[in-house]
RNA sequence: UGCCCGAUGGUGUAAUGGUAGCACAAACGACUCUGACUCGUUUUGUCUAGGUUCGAGUCCUAGUCGGGCAGCCA
């Protein structure tokens, strides 16, 4: 099983967000700290929804509150089930042992209940209560507030503030003006109330063709928000959607759903990204409008979370699969959530990552070197250590007979207060890794060289006598004496050498397949000159058949491994079989001399 | 010639009128049976110009630069 620590190494943040909502707190303006996470069910979600995630149940753990997940699913036409069911997945990954406590799901089934707050009709649903069975749990939905939506509607209407427009959406576009010009009144704007919900009534009913009227509310069509320029609130729609079915051809906009949900939902703070400044009056404008009883929910903006060398955008993420770049939105070279699981992140270096990233109005982008750190970070202390060459070259050790068997001792968790060790055989024919050989050495060059000395790790100190090549001058191995004497228990075992390598033996291990996962482009930004699959990482992929140490034949989809010397690894889940073992890395671990190598 | 938002080392972020700090990156060094980890040292910063103030990264004004807004998408 995967371990995760259940607390993030660093303190609680503080941000501008969080600043407004201890100022909230010690006001007492709200009996409870409730968030949302409002993600629209039309794709899976990826490291820049992690951010938002991390802050909106991050906030919501800090002031023992609420996190609600909801589908933001009013446009029918472009929702499936398929993606509710991966988004509760990966959420339910991301904040496990972190902030499930505070996972805020409703009843299977529920639908806000009707009561009357300070003589006013009034709607809320609630959470259902912990301890409520998960097969009896859901996310929330804004489709299953379509009835609710609909009489705040009629309500608005009644008051002289929404109205039903015969306007064409290119006459619409038409008299909305332009950001340096004022925009002009529908010749619908002053209908009666009564015609307007009579027409408003007959939307519902689907009397009219998609398109051929909407509701819009009456606000100012010279206002310099262009959002405040008599917005839809609900347009004809005669498509099926995936909750409510053939029941509804009238879906309201995103403007007009997403602060009544909030409401609703008893949501105190709604967090979103910067694009929706520009809507935030209107937020406000909607819910003030209907002098609802119960304290408003207010919407606060930060800036998107946007590492170098990827993409965090929905559509050009769907280009890669298009393209046949990425197998799947769970491809491990893919900046999602399911990619990145795969791939063999733990879910706490996702959070390190975003949560470290924190939290502004600063439009910026993270270098993606912070994030390979957080997940050496993490996975440190967690993986497994093991053995394994992924490019063998073969090396004999001339002074041992064929069939004679060196027992070792390995350490799995250097990094433990207790480390375990596991046994290791040295045999007289061994692979290590091509790399650790040079034929002729750079300079510093600490590994194996001809007539030069290394030690094997967890075994001895070997000399290199003779490099053997074939006729057409390659390289096909190496024999080397070993020195007995510097094993451990032996005399000499603390001699010193520059180098330690890595090394399984040729008889007992095994061959596998190693996925060499590597950074999905060259550049740190594929996009600036718009045309990202030019930039594509010809290496992103590479796939070798590898040599393991026979214990890595017990390794567990979900076990976080190191194979020394050469990064993270982890069991592919989806490709893995004990008859053909599938391993992909993760990160490589940090590595100075090839730095220096590159100089 | 509209409205809104923003600007602190290479990158990200802190400092809430009082010593510009932290992380990553980079460089050097120590340690090392992982060229990892760990530890130490170092380089690099308040967009510009005015103003208020004993004192400004912080407040004010103007400018510059960057971003967002004209979906019946979210």
């Amino acid at each position: 099983m995967t371990v995760e620590p259940t607390e993030p190494a660093s303190p609680a943040p503080s941000d501008f967000i969080r600043d407004i909502v201890a100022q909230h707190v010690a006001e007492k303006r709200y009996p409870k700290i409730v968030t949302r996470f409002p993600p629209e069910p039309n794709g899976y979600l990826h490291i820049g929804h992690a951010k938002a995630i991390c802050i909106d149940f991050g906030i919501a753990r800090e002031n023992q509150g609420q996190c609600n997940l909801r589908m933001d699913d009013t446009n029918p036409a472009k929702e499936e089930v398929e993606y509710v069911d991966a988004i509760l997945d990966d959420v339910n990954w991301l904040i496990a042992g972190w902030a499930d406590h505070c996972l805020g799901l409703k009843a299977k089934g529920a639908k806000p209940a009707t009561s009357l707050v300070a003589g006013q009709t009034d709607y809320l649903l609630t959470a259902a209560a912990p301890g409520t069975p998960a097969a009896r749990l859901e996310p929330f939905f804004a489709s299953h507030y379509f009835d609710q939506l609909y009489a705040y509607a009629v309500r608005l209407i009644e008051l002289g503030k929404a109205y039903v427009c015969d306007l064409s959406p290119q006459e619409t576009d038409e008299y909305r003006g332009a950001p340096d010009r004022p925009g002009r009144n529908s010749p619908f704007r002053d209908r009666s109330v009564a015609e307007n919900l009579d027409l408003f009534t007959r939307m519902k009913a689907g009397e009219f063709p998609d398109g051929a009227r909407s509701l819009r509310a009456k606000i100012d069509m010279s206002a310099p928000n262009m959002w405040l320029r008599d917005p839809l609130l609900y347009r004809i729609r005669h498509t099926a959607h995936h909750q409510t079915g053939d029941t509804w051809c009238l879906y309201p906009l995103y403007d007009y759903a997403h602060c009544l949900s909030d409401y609703l939902e008893g949501v105190t703070h709604s967090l979103c990204s910067l694009e929706f400044t520009d809507h935030r009056p209107l937020y406000d404008w909607v819910l003030e409008s209907l002098s609802l009883p119960r304290p408003l929910p207010h919407q606060y903006e930060f800036s998107k979370l946007r590492p170098t060398y990827t993409l965090v955008s929905k559509r050009k993420l769907i280009q890669l699969l298009n393209d046949g770049v990425a197998s799947g939105w769970d491809d491990p070279r893919l900046p999602t959530l399911r990619g990145l699981r795969r791939r063999g992140v733990p879910a706490s270096a996702v959070r390190r990552f975003a949560i470290g990233a924190g939290v502004t109005k600063f439009i910026s982008s993270t270098e993606i070197a912070v994030f390979e750190h957080a997940i050496r970070e993490e996975l440190n202390p967690l993986a497994q250590r093991r053995l394994a060459v992924v490019r063998p070259l073969k090396l004999v050790l001339t002074n041992l007979a064929p069939g004679e068997v060196l027992e070792c001792t390995a350490v799995n968790d250097p990094q433990s207060e207790q480390p375990t060790s596991r046994p290791m055989r040295l045999t007289r024919e061994v692979f290590i890794e091509s790399e650790d050989f040079a034929e002729v050495p750079p300079p510093k060059y600490f590994r194996l060289k001809p007539g030069g000395e290394v030690r094997l790790k967890y075994a001895c100190i070997i000399k290199c006598d003779e490099v053997v090549k074939d006729a057409a001058g390659a390289l096909t191995e190496l024999r080397c004496t070993a020195d007995l004497t510097t094993r451990a228990g032996g005399p000499n075992v603390d001699r010193k050498v520059k180098g330690t390598i890595h090394w399984v033996s040729a008889t007992e291990s095994f061959p596998a397949e190693v996925r060499l996962y590597d950074r999905l482009f060259t550049v740190p930004e594929p996009d600036a000159d718009g045309d990202f699959l030019k930039h594509i990482n010809p290496r992103s992929l590479e796939v070798v058949t590898a040599r393991l140490e026979p214990a890595l034949k017990d390794a567990a989809p979900g076990q976080f491994l190191q194979f020394e010397r050469l990064g993270y690894f982890v069991v592919d889940p989806k490709d893995s079989s004990s008859a053909k073992p599938v391993f992909n890395r993760t990160i490589t671990l940090k590595d100075t001399w090839a730095k220096a190598g590159e100089k």
